[in-house]
DNA sequence: GCCGTTTTCGGCCCGACTGTTTTCAGTCG
């Protein structure tokens, strides 16, 4: 029986809901399978683990003395007596047609019933039958809109990266704020809260008559296909399949709007328990008083917040993890911004797999305010991208002297990106990783090993007391390659102890460390590192992605190691063993042996949490 | 199915749009 993952079992919790919904199970039954499921896939630790701890999983929210035992059924066996029963009345193919659009559970299961359809291949051709309208509450047009849907599941199947929707998103506000009469657009959902991935864009539009504004919106040259219009709410689905919805709301209630539809949904309707709580009612038009139904704010979200008594909260926390408590009580974490930051410590040049040189990198970080950089090519074990072997590294110590010379203003660390071999060494020899002031270890091949394998190598490769930062940790792809199996939380402690610090990569296609992984490294006591992975001049404004990770973790510019001046950096470096700054070292011992104490290390693990 | 300094029973967020209807159910967010 393979260990299941949080990922898992949320994702068969989640099935069990639609399941239970076909079936006509209470609405609120189904609801606590999906909640619990939202709770496992926000959950850091592993489920595995809290299952095995008396009470653990029953002190979650949202899971009780049934669910826990449902989940420990799932650990151990794979399934629960509920899904075998369920999955015999309901196959998966059958449950999977509420994925399609306009079709909920009710649907589905009126098709089942009286048609007998039971997978996409039925549906389709019972579709094409023209049999979908014969049934009491559908009709012909939702007959093609089934057809439609089927025919667009696959190029849609997924959610889009944020950095992909980025500039769509932004051109279709700009051309909103262009028509005549609109005072404010905001972008809401998932993209304002800065999620890795968006399933669709939430357009709010204050002023502007709605005539303009819906035409603005959907005559915009990348839209595909007007999904509705009306006189307040229209959609349109954009020609690389993102469907966009925009809303017009009345100035009096954009704050409420704009708190509505960015959500997440957890969030607001812990929010709305908290208005209730106080008699008050709060939903899109405003908050307002149960009595009397007289608003009191929504305007702002500043104002709604205000009169719930509580601190705002910025989007990248509306998860439903605990900001509410914390804004009530007035201690909401100062989150990181862009300025905070003082420099990049991850980027390749056209010495390995850059496009620009040395200079040119150096030059256009220098640009962007930084104080300090390091540059970290690629060890030899790549050998594709140009990865430097021993006699490359020794051959470029001169090189980066002479980009200090000829780009005065900003320190430049001789780094690397050093390749974790498959048992848990290092790529280069300890001569050559000597040379270096910034050593970042990262996993770029052998992806696949099991949990316990992986775990080994890593936490190995953390001891080398050469060792910085760890790159891209996990190595996902998102949606492409899952993460690493190692034991995140055995690592991030040995991390945390030995001062090694963690990356958020910012690259769009990994965002690693994760949000949720990255709070879990802050609370181990693990400093982190944002970092673009620049191969590009281009790429440097990926910051901005690692970045929104790093406030969706809760993160400070305290927790944040390329937040600290450059002061703060040097003494760091000084204390280690590479680097311009070298103090006197014995001879080189034939093998570094595990309990050697770290010589040079990134950030001192923190004594107590700072919050 | 969960949850509880009001409750161990009776609540659990709610409005817009669509397509079907002729006053509303289903879906969606």
């Amino acid at each position: 029986m393979p260990a299941l993952t949080n990922a898992d079992v949320a994702r068969v919790l989640g099935t069990l809901a639609t399941m239970l919904e076909i079936d006509g199970a209470n609405p609120f039954r189904t609801r606590a399978y999906r909640e619990a499921a939202r709770v496992l896939d926000a959950l850091p630790e592993p489920v595995a683990r809290l299952a095995g701890e008396e009470g653990a999983l029953e002190a979650l929210p949202g899971i009780g003395k049934d669910l826990a035992q449902k989940i420990r059924d799932l650990l151990a066996t794979g399934s629960t007596g509920l899904y075998d029963e369920l999955l015999k009345k309901y196959p998966l193919e059958l449950v999977h047609l509420t994925d399609l659009q306009g079709l909920g559970a009710k649907r589905v299961r009126a098709l089942y019933d009286a048609l007998h359809i039971r997978d996409r291949a039925g549906l389709e051709a019972a579709a094409q039958a023209g049999q979908l309208r014969e049934l009491p509450g559908f009709g012909e047009k939702l007959e093609q809109k089934v057809l439609h849907s089927l025919s667009i599941a696959e190029q849609v199947s997924g959610r889009l990266l944020l950095a992909k929707v980025w500039e769509v998103a932004h051109g279709l506000a700009d051309r909103l704020r262009a028509v005549q009469g609109v005072t404010r657009v905001e972008l809401a959902g998932s993209f304002r809260r800065r999620r890795d991935t968006v399933g669709d864009l939430d357009l709010l539009v204050c002023g502007g008559t709605p005539e303009q504004v819906m035409d603005a919106f959907t005559t915009h040259d990348r839209v595909a296909e007007v999904m509705a219009r009306g006189e307040t709410r229209s959609a349109v689905r954009l020609t690389d399949g993102l469907q966009v919805d925009l809303r017009l709301v009345p100035g009096e209630s954009f704050g409420a709007a704009l708190l509505y539809f960015t959500g997440s949904k957890e969030h607001n309707i812990e929010l709305r328990r908290v208005a209730n709580d106080q008699g008050l009612t709060l939903n899109e038009y405003g908050l307002a008083r149960e009595a009397d139904q007289s608003v009191v704010a929504g305007r702002t979200e500043q104002d709604i917040y205000r009169a719930l008594g509580m601190d705002w909260i910025p989007p990248e926390l509306r998860e439903a993890r605990g900001e509410i408590a914390l804004a009530l009580e007035g201690r909401l974490p100062r989150l990181i911004e862009q300025d905070d930051l003082r420099g990049d410590l991850h980027m390749h040049t056209t010495r390995s797999d850059g496009r620009h040189t040395l200079a040119e990198m150096v030059r256009a970080a220098k640009e962007r305010g930084y104080a300090y950089v390091a540059i970290t090519e690629h060890s030899k074990s790549l050998a594709m991208a140009g990865g430097f072997d021993e006699a490359r590294v020794r051959r470029s110590v001169g090189e980066i002297a002479a980009v200090r010379r000829e780009v005065p203003g900003i320190e430049v660390l001789h780094g690397l990106e050093v390749d974790i071999l498959a048992d848990g060494s290092l790529d280069l020899d300890d001569d050559a990783l000597e040379l270096l002031d910034w050593v970042v270890i990262s996993l770029h091949s052998r992806l696949d090993q099991p949990a316990e394998a992986a775990t080994a190598r890593v936490l190995k490769a953390l001891e080398h007391p050469a060792v910085c930062a760890m790159g891209h940790p996990t190595g996902r792809m998102i949606g492409l390659r899952p993460a690493s199996p190692f034991d995140m939380e055995r690592v991030l402690e040995r991390a945390a102890e030995l001062g090694v610090a963690m990356e958020i990569n910012c690259q769009p296609d990994r965002m690693d460390l994760s949000d949720v992984n990255a709070r879990l490294a802050r609370e181990k006591g693990v400093t982190l590192v944002i970092d673009t992975d620049a191969h590009s001049i281009a790429n440097l404004d990926y910051i901005r992605y690692g970045l929104f990770v790093a406030r969706r973790a809760g993160l400070t510019k305290d927790d944040v190691l390329n937040a600290w001046p450059w002061e703060r950096m040097r003494k760091m470096l000084r204390k280690g063993r590479g680097g311009a700054v070298k103090p006197a070292e014995p001879a080189k011992q034939p093998a570094p042996s595990p309990a050697k104490t770290p010589a040079k290390r990134a950030a001192k693990p923190k004594s107590a949490k700072t919050r």
